[in-house]
RNA sequence: GCGCCAGUAGCUCAGCUGGAUAGAGCAACUGCCUUCUAAGCAGUAGGUCAGGGGUUCGAGUCCCUUCUGGCGUGCCA
């Protein structure tokens, strides 16, 4: 369906160019002084200056050949050369109705589908998810939501952290405490236990142990690196920690992953990027983009029109191994042979820009990926607590994710129980849906990649601008729904007849734009700005309408159908973002 | 040093390709529940858009510059 927008922008095009103007000027866009219309145009005034004569003119000139056009109930040229416009009631209910209708609300999909590989997630193994993953799980899972909506195939990968020093430093740390395990014995040669010797929870103490001791400790930093490196070349009983630290570790993420309703396509990480970093590495030879700097193996990624400083991209380092460009430049091999996507978009910290910046340039270099795949990068900020500096627990630590999401649904479900809406049976359901939904609007209503400050008791609130203020919203609806018995006949539409009804109609029609921001600019935070306001405007109808007691059955079936439509529209919205609303709350 | 990003109400943030009186929410104050969930609605108050130049009919938005803060800048990820 032709956005509503668009139909009045052609309307008022057409008539700039039948007064002898350049069409492109009818450009409309809603009105920024809702008191006096509801559309505006400007064009009038940058055509002054071509046509040497005065706007308000050509406004007039313009407005007069609008005059007796059915969408329009009032078209006027006013002050310096703006056109104001009002919208006829009966052309907007028949624009709602038929998105009532249309499927995905008319909204149009890509014309040519994409395939995009959706690099997101990213948890190390081995170390509890933070809130530092929470950003990258929760923009990712909306960005792919969005990016299907759209016709698009999207494979969302998980991309662990598996392979680097982290596991080396594990490895190690288990070496020492545990010297007599087989593993660490090279003249074994029997079968490995089945069982990991080692917890989840005692995995996740181990890790940090050994990294804090790495910094202080030179000769255990030499010993992880050595570990490293005899992962990488295939040790067995390096290898064989290895599996058992993943097992244990993927468990603990999908219980995690699942509990944030964040679904990955793939499990792949950095260490099924190996196998194809030999054959990457002559591949970049075989160009002569490969030299040798340092000790180390670079690729050169500087170029002439650079206003920066761009060091170059390192695939092997002095000491033989490879490190993070060097996994990510495989892994672009393994994504293209495997997917062959038409862009593949990363999701990280935006503090890694410059990296994927190299990554980038030595992969079109080294031709790994065709030229018109794109790769994009896309960075967000950091998380920070009141304070302003990134966010920790109050006891100075780092805030694992599990204990976040716990205190939001404790806040919740106290908040809940007081009010007494909600079943017994129901409240746990009830608090966690309300939690992702205070937990999720709160990242996704920021830009990603602005910093923002996370405050439990601002997202958590359930007043203002939140995900709870979106969930109630819909609850409201539901419930007259379910008390107005009878289906919803979306036919049964009305002309607006109150400003609220107007408004609400109007805000309707916006949704297109709304969803084509967000996914254009991978923006979700601009449907959170559209569901904010459709859900302002719900309320004020809400407020000021009477539906279950009108009298007039032909009026009731149009303001169910309305609300219905609202309804549909906000949820689907919100599966954009990631999360769900309760039947009460 | 160089580069990138940010600086808008007491606080947290919007502000699309420059357009008519810079918008929300929170906090403060005032109204509205015998009527569909008051987690709502209506209203009051609150601003030299960091400072200074410029471009133009018009600048929070574009250009230059200064200040402040954050981040990045070859073998971590």
């Amino acid at each position: 369906m032709e956005k509503f927008i668009d139909l009045i922008s052609r309307r008022v095009s057409h008539a700039f160019e039948e007064a002898g103007l350049d069409g492109r000027l009818g450009k409309v866009t809603v009105s920024n002084r809702p008191d006096l219309c509801e559309y505006q145009c400007n064009g009038a005034m940058p055509a002054a200056k071509a046509a040497h004569r005065p706007p308000l003119e050509l406004a007039q000139a313009v407005a007069e050949r609008l005059q007796g056009e059915a969408m329009f109930s009032r078209v006027e040229a006013v002050k310096p050369g703006f056109l104001n416009l009002v919208v006829q009631e009966d052309a907007l209910r028949d624009y709602v109705a038929q998105m009532a209708q249309a499927p995905a609300f008319g909204v149009e999909g890509e014309s040519a589908p994409k395939t995009i590989v959706l690099d997101y997630g990213g948890p190390n193994v081995a170390k509890p998810l933070h809130v530092g993953h929470l950003r990258s799980a929760i923009i990712g899972e909306s960005l792919k939501r969005i990016d299907r909506f759209f016709g698009n195939r999207v494979i969302g990968d998980i991309h662990m952290g598996d392979w680097g020093l982290q596991m080396g430093l594990i490895i190690e740390e288990v070496r020492e405490r545990h010297p007599e395990l087989p593993y660490f014995d090279e003249n074994y040669t029997g079968e490995y236990p089945a069982e990991a010797p080692f917890t989840i929870s005692e995995l996740e103490e181990i890790y940090p142990t050994a990294s804090a001791k790495s910094k202080v400790d030179e000769d255990f930093a030499r010993r992880a690196h050595d570990a490293t490196y005899k992962l990488q070349t295939g040790e067995r009983g390096y290898r064989a920690m290895w599996e058992h630290i993943m097992r244990i570790s993927k468990e603990d993420l999908r219980k995690n992953y699942d509990n944030l309703d964040v679904h990955f396509d793939v499990w792949l990480g950095e260490s099924d990027a190996q196998k194809d970093i030999p054959p990457m590495l002559e591949a970049m030879k075989a160009r002569g983009i490969v030299t040798e700097s340092e000790g180390a193996l670079v690729v050169d990624v500087q170029e002439p029109t650079d206003t920066k400083e761009v060091p170059p991209c390192i695939l092997v380092k002095s000491d033989g191994a490879t490190l993070y460009a060097t996994t990510d430049l495989a892994t672009l091999v393994q994504r293209m042979r495997d997917y062959q996507p038409d862009k593949v978009l990363y999701l990280t910290d935006k503090r890694q820009a410059l990296h994927f910046e190299q990554v980038f340039r030595a992969a079109r270099k080294g031709g790994l990926v065709p030229d018109q795949a794109e790769l994009q990068h896309v960075g967000f900020g950091t998380m920070n607590g009141k304070d302003g500096k990134p966010f920790k627990t109050r006891e100075g630590g780092v805030m694992r994710l599990e204990r976040l999401i716990g205190e939001i649904t404790d806040y919740v479900r106290q908040k809940i129980t007081e009010n007494q809406v909600v079943d017994e049976g129901e409240v746990d359901q009830t608090a966690r849906r309300i939690a992702m939904a205070a937990l999720k609007y709160g990242d996704l209503s920021n830009q990603p990649t602005k910093d923002y400050i996370f405050d439990l008791e601002r997202f958590a609130a359930f007043e203002g601008n939140t995900g709870p203020y979106i969930l109630y919203t819909i609850v409201r609806i539901k419930s007259i729904l379910a008390k107005y018995g009878a289906g919803v006949e979306p036919k049964a539409l009305q002309r607006a007849e109150t400003k609220e009804a107007k408004d609400l109609m109007l805000t309707l029609t916006r949704l297109g734009e709304s969803l084509e921001a967000a996914y254009h600019d991978n923006a979700p935070n601009a449907i959170c700005a559209y569901i904010y306001e459709l859900a302002g405007a719900a309320n004020k109808f809400y407020h000021e309408t009477r539906i279950l007691t009108e009298t007039d059955a032909a009026k009731k079936a149009g303001y169910v159908a309305l609300m219905d439509l609202t309804r549909r529209v906000l949820e689907q919205c919100i599966d954009l973002l990631g999360f769900s609303a309760p039947e009460r709350m």
